[in-house]
DNA sequence: CCTTGGCACTCGTGCACAAGGAGTGCCAGT
DNA sequence: ACTGGCACTCCTTGTGCACGAGTGCCAAGG
């Protein structure tokens, strides 16, 4: 079985070689670049039969081997380990995400982060509403038929709507609706809460019955309002042009980045947090992206992923690394909104 | 002096020719698509007097002629009227813009819509905190030591901080302290503001000043933080492979495009609202940008512009259709800060 | 059975060169 | 002041050809 050995080391060759060179590669710069122990001519049999096996192609007679969606599958499941950050990137990590204000401020340096490190584009989802719970809801007077209802969140996340009354809410009442509400709702997964609210109404005093129904209907909205599961913060477009066009326009690509419900049909189900996720070309749900990778990650507080970042770059990237950047971010973020 | 103004009226053709094909125009197809009543040699001399005065030029001998900055510069201050916007266009803008619920909201709908209307680049900044005043200030007690302290700005901007304190505090000293910082900001520009908040805290009892002095400095650095007054949305990146890779590479544009710094600076100062202000080619501060033009106007509540909005596009571009659409979104943007 | 060197074949790339055409500048005539 | 004519420039496009990288196959050797 050393052959077929050879044959893995040789397919591991064509990836390395093709991912940092661009270009198709033959058997005598294959023997040349790695220490193979053998002629080109022997090489040049490894390779058809990886051909007739579907992992590497050629794109026109006479031309070197280039790797499929399937070799590169291969690549990444036996071919090689995560590999492991150095000390340096470790401590440009941190430093970078540390100074962060709030959650926003995490999820935007976290995309610029990764985008730099991986040179790819990089996409961060923002931590998922309908996970988090109730933290506390504050009614604020605008004027007496106006009240600014601000939601938030264990996730830090903040929401806030405007509420116009139909009749005038005085002090006492409007404190009144607040302490209610807060009882009902504090601590409770968002889905939960919602409901909740709209029961409590029902126990008011009439003079506050109004108010309160329009307060919990506006309540209720933000709640269930899948808005905000589908932000998401995109950064390294400007690395496209690395990728020579990426292969046919890059116009198509240009437009999905700025359609976030794309990007987030592309970030998929993460699994279990640490896990990192490669989806390669036609692997992924989008046949526009179908020469393109995603490498993704689960990411939240504790043990449970609340939310996605990743990171999506041409089939030809360099696996190992990106995947060793995107893990390693994901579980800064994690960290972090563990302290929070 | 009627052959000043065909001269002139060369000068619009060309410009408008050039607009719309991307390449240089000859005298014969000039006289072929214009109504101009002469024969091609005229129009080549007169084109020759405008090579002369710096208002075209010819990429190389034997080829047509492309309008130089200066061309364009003549074109939009005395060739062409702000072209009137449809019934049509002024219905989508509307119906566009009338569903958002918040402020945030405003501003990424105007710049996903100013994208699409002028299939340019598209930015927005998003409304700037220091021109705006305090319209409340909530401190909400997420433990005993840690408040979450939320600022509620006239432009409908929402900024939150959690404070940690060194001592407990009493809900009755968190009431009294929030009554008290309330009492010295409401309705102050925060500049002001932060002063004030700062100065209130020694009348407090010795209880709470020490809370009061954390509360304060968050409070303090939240309103001179100017960092969301470099906030800007952009949309429309897509469009920059409609120009012929923009006349060089994009990668510069693209990069530039995720410096929100470097896009306040192209946005620069804006004139009194209802002007649209147009920087054509080296016009622009940035070396950078100078194959690309800046169409941009102020926009905000009543008559002040408390921020900008605009698009950026190649040179090559169409000035009055563009203008309009940035007239009418600026206006439209203004209108919506007004009612909210 | 695997490996190796040799050899003919394929096919993309680069280059030189010619033909074609669009556009200009200038000049002389009206 | 305008126009037609004409020579000139120079970009663009297409063609042919040599070159070289890379392959597939085969026969010989371990």
């Amino acid at each position: 079985m050393v052959v077929e050995d050879r044959r893995l080391a040789v397919l591991r060759a064509i990836v390395e070689d093709y991912v940092s060179t661009e270009e198709p590669v033959g058997s005598k710069a294959l023997v040349e670049r790695h220490q193979l122990g053998v002629s080109p001519a022997t090489v040049r049999n490894d390779m058809a039969v990886l051909e007739e096996e579907g992992f590497i192609a050629q794109p026109h007679t006479s031309a070197g081997r280039v790797p499929t969606d399937k070799g590169y599958r291969l690549f990444v499941d036996k071919l090689t380990a995560v590999k492991p950050m150095s000390v340096a990137e470790r401590r440009a990590i941190s430093s970078f995400l540390d100074g962060a204000v709030d959650v926003d401020d995490v999820v935007q340096r976290s995309v610029r982060l990764l985008s730099q490190l991986t040179r790819q584009i990089a996409v961060v989802q923002y931590p998922t509403l309908s996970r988090s719970t109730v933290r506390h809801v504050e009614l604020v007077a605008l004027s007496t038929t106006r009240v600014l209802a601000v939601l938030i969140l264990s996730s830090g996340r903040v929401e806030q709507r405007v509420v116009e009354l139909e009749e005038a809410l005085a002090d006492d009442e409007l404190f009144e609706l607040r302490a209610g509400i807060n009882g009902a709702v504090t601590g409770k997964v968002i889905a939960e809460a919602a409901g909740a609210v709209t029961a409590i109404v029902e126990d008011l005093r009439p003079g506050t019955q109004m108010a309160g129904a329009a307060v919990a209907a506006v309540l209720a909205e933000a709640m269930s309002d899948h808005r905000s599961d589908e932000r998401v913060a995109v950064s390294g477009a400007a690395n496209l042009s690395r990728f020579g066009e990426f292969d046919t326009n890059i116009r198509p690509i240009l437009e999905a980045l700025e359609e976030h419900v794309v990007l987030l049909k592309l970030l998929g189900e993460t699994e279990a947090d640490g896990m990192v996720t490669v989806r390669i070309g036609h692997e992924g749900p989008l046949p526009r992206f179908s020469s393109s990778s995603v490498v993704s990650a689960g990411y939240g507080p504790g043990d449970t992923a609340i939310a996605s970042l990743g990171i999506v770059g041409p089939t030809r990237m360099d696996y190992p690394g990106t995947m060793a950047s995107v893990r390693a971010v994901a579980r800064y973020v994690s960290r972090i909104l563990d302290e929070a």
